[in-house]
DNA sequence: CCAAAAGTGTTAACATTACACCCATGG
DNA sequence: CCATGGGTGTAATGTTAACACTTTTGG
């Protein structure tokens, strides 16, 4: 495996989201240049993103990077768009990281971008020499490269999937009460619904599996525990037409 | 502009969808290579797309092909996939109409897929010196390099948008019937709904605006025509959690 | 016994579905 | 005057939205 070739222009950005029960969260990692007398040249943040392999498709890149981070597999992963302008890579930070890293900063590279749901909070601290760290979404400045578009593209495409299909619970651990999954669909679409009627409707669903098991240790009347059956719903989806105001 | 640079690695392709009353059509171009004596090598076809010039994004790319193809200007454009499998352009065929197209077949070429909506059945004949016309998709047959499953993703991807979005004005003229959309979705989602139960869902939505038009020249009674307001669209929607069986 | 979150039901307004007949036009 | 597609209403069922109180647990 050490003599895979790595493709120059092909590159693959994976935008993590991860939920702890407050807050939307992003993977960053951080982008430190050291100049020649050890100072910091500079210091700043970017998304998870690498080159792909010359033998290697793009979604098994992004998997790659992902089981490189948290040392799972099979995490919900989508691949929302690509960015190829020709000046993404063009500012002086940029150009300098780029250099630093023995890459030609003025040779168009493309960047296929996708998100990622974690059910988990459990990743790496170093990746690649550098430390990885979660960070909740509204807080994220200015990020290297053209990443602030590529997160905002993919806050778009998720909450978009998010209204449509039934993702929410890629966000929670396998099993999670009624209120947790509610949370996640207030906080990730900065709204409020009202417990019994999202009750009402979450209980429609037949592939939300109620479990005969409860939470524990919780210093209040502990909650009935629910998963998603995928199996379910692939068999009882219909589509429907709703392209209501 | 004739000493823009083409880049050699990054492609569109577009799968341009037509509607004709009948049937959902996309538009093909033939692809024949001659042998030294004049014979056909062989024959098949393709879906359109060009590799980007290196001064140029990749819609400002796509929206040149589709200006070439139609001399028209906004049309409805969406990036919806990106391919890039290391042996999408493997194939025989494939080898040996780059290779005479002066490309390098084993170069790793990524393209960016766009489908497009039509208004109107208008197109060149010729392009790039090949010929163009407009095909049944369900009549498509084997296509040229990874162009099958291009034409496959841009279908699930149109319908998605179209059940969840407005779009399905985009494939009829400016001023339409009720029973042309009504057709547009029955077509495309290969279902049937009832004429009345759809135009009470649409009478709904503000943004379709009535005219006082009437259709001319048909012989039956002439029906009311209407447009699409995107601004009025654009004003009213909101979103809604409809991540239901 | 207190704090915290879980869990539950009713009503009114609106949306969906199923279903059949007359109307306006051109030929 | 006929063939063609346009246009319309009602009733039953299901969905949404608004709203408040009791229960179970740990500390």
């Amino acid at each position: 495996m050490s003599n895979r070739k790595l493709n120059n222009y092909i590159s693959v950005d994976c935008v993590i989201f991860g939920f702890d029960s407050e807050k939307l969260n992003v993977l960053v990692v951080d982008r430190t240049l050291k100049a020649d007398d050890g100072s910091d040249e500079f210091s700043d943040l970017t998304l998870t993103g690498n080159h792909i392999y010359e033998d290697e498709t793009i979604v098994e890149a992004a998997d790659r990077i992902l089981y490189d981070l948290t040392g799972l597999r099979n995490i919900y992963l989508e691949q929302f768009k690509t960015f190829a302008a020709p000046d993404r890579l063009k500012k002086e930070n940029d150009r300098k990281w780029l250099l630093h890293d023995n890459r030609d900063p003025d040779k168009r590279i493309v960047s296929i971008g996708f998100f990622a749901l974690l059910a988990t909070q459990k990743v790496t601290l170093e990746w690649k020499g550098r430390n990885v760290r979660w960070m909740p979404v509204e807080e994220v400045g200015e990020l290297g490269f053209d990443h602030n578009l590529i997160l905002s593209e993919a806050l778009v495409a998720m909450r978009n999937k998010l209204i449509h299909e039934p993702i929410g619970f890629e966000l929670l651990p396998d099993k999670f009460t009624l209120s947790q999954l509610q949370k996640v669909y207030e906080i990730i679409l900065d709204t409020t619904f009202d417990k019994r009627n999202f009750r009402k409707k979450v209980g429609r669903m037949k592939y939300l599996i109620p479990l005969d098991e409860k939470q524990k240790g919780v210093a209040h009347k502990p909650a009935r525990l629910y998963m998603f059956s995928r199996e379910v719903y692939e068999k009882t989806r219909k589509e429907i037409l709703n392209f209501l105001v």
